[in-house]
DNA sequence: CGGTTCGTTGAGGCCCATCAATCTATGTGG
DNA sequence: CCACATAGATTGATGGGCCTCAACGAACCG
């Protein structure tokens, strides 16, 4: 990973196309009213984009924007005091980056945009603001910080219990199932990060991770071109990977139903 | 960890005295009006007891309470398929086990009494009718949820870049810092899990933790009694572990008041 | 075409898992 | 009070998964 140069203020996109929120897990929940929809689209800031490698938030510094990513990938992270690194959260589009900001002055990570990114910030204030008045808003936000929290139990047992081919096969089927979510038996989906990047969420090293992927292509569970990977068989990269996407909570599904 | 009988109805606490939402996390927050805590109050189920190993929440079954742990200690799990475990949070009194039940059927993971435990539980429907009518009620739950999120990442982060050591170190300062708060830099609290179940907490075996352990005692970082932990230096072990109690979010910090 | 980033491969070693045995503390029934 | 059972802590021996260090190849780019 890149160091995180100081987020630079980047003038808007040069193209004037309207980023709107309808992208974005917030946007979309079916938990807002219309009126709650447009209240928050109204609450954000004009989108900017961001180099890779910029931090939208820097580890142990203060923010008060919430930021939702629209287009590129970011991650969550924390480092230790011998530099060493653990991304607790890959971020794709749509997802938000930092809803700790709306309990906290300083989160416990860094957001770090991973690819060149557009992203959409939202006032903390203005934020708090709009889930004080509105049910819908506060569910929203609630529901959201839940999911990050399921993601994050899985991904503890993951690191805490799994082995590195595990490992690895369960965060390609997690990202399948959030980026490709329909439901053919074969998934592809872009993965622009490296495998350094993808050594710092595992857990490992980017010398295993390489030899760990090289596994799972001799298997035939995943099949790689320039940074595309193709699942052939998803029922049996799951198997390996022990993947179960029930705690995504994703949106299609029943679970938003109840809340 | 004894294997989870099913949680049978155990019978109210013999003694009649008064278990009330004061001493949790959740009765103690600033974010409360009295009116509001009051609600809550009122919302509550009478106490029960329960005993060690017995599941407040199966892996995978729907609840409808949000249980609050008054007495004892708990934990939530997570089970792999060859049967090992991965403690993704220790509960201790005054913890909310389960804040995901507002927005899901079925959290991902268990919850386990290990020890005998006297628990609070407050419907789901009711917490939900709550937070959509007081602010501050559904601010205390997200900053709950907040919280419980910023603790697992640092989970992640310890899991999956700290060595045996360094993990264990950092358990012990994060469970002096949320038992015995003092600012004192002796620190001492009973420790009632046995080391299989710390070895899930850390992702390692017993052994290795008993081993780990040792060292710590031998270094003089801790010294420990018939399941009593004293840490003589609490600077000095959590220079070990690399601990820095900001991400817990505490009460008594300044965080609190932001929100 | 040289530089840089990223992927790949090899050799060697350590941390922690695994398996298994022993020791201690506690409790239980006769 | 002792024989016995059981849970948990402790210790030893052995091995493997992953790390570390290092070099090289491949792709991209100004």
């Amino acid at each position: 990973m890149r160091d995180g140069q100081q987020l630079s203020e980047v003038p808007a996109r040069s193209r004037s196309s309207r980023i709107t929120l309808a992208g974005t897990r917030i946007g979309a929940s079916p938990l807002l009213s219309r009126e709650e929809r447009q209240a928050l689209e109204a609450a954000a800031l004009p989108s900017r984009s961001v180099r890779a490698g910029a931090d939208l938030v820097r580890e142990g510094e203060r923010t008060d924007c919430l930021y939702l990513l629209v287009e590129g990938w970011a991650c969550r992270y924390l480092t230790t005091r011998d530099g060493s690194r653990q991304i607790a959260a890959l971020l794709v589009p749509g997802d938000t980056a930092n809803i700790d900001t709306l309990a906290f002055d300083s989160p416990g990570y860094g957001v770090r945009a991973m690819t060149e990114a557009t992203v959409l910030a939202i006032p903390r204030d203005r934020a708090l603001a709009l889930a004080a008045d509105r049910v819908g808003i506060a569910r929203t936000f609630m529901f959201l910080a839940l999911t990050d929290n399921a993601i994050l139990s899985q991904w503890a047992l993951c690191i805490g219990r799994h082995s590195a081919r595990q490992r690895l096969a369960h965060l390609l089927c997690e990202l399948s199932a959030r980026l490709d979510p329909e439901d053919g038996n074969e998934s592809s989906f872009a993965l622009p990060v490296t495998q350094e990047q993808l050594a710092d969420a595992l857990g490992l090293t980017s010398v295993h991770v390489n030899r760990t992927m090289q596994q799972l292509r001799t298997e035939g569970l995943i099949v790689t071109a320039s940074r595309v990977v193709t699942i052939p068989d998803v029922s049996q990269l799951r198997k390996a990977g022990e993947f179960d996407p029930a705690y995504l909570h994703q949106i299609d599904s029943s679970a938003a139903a109840s809340i």
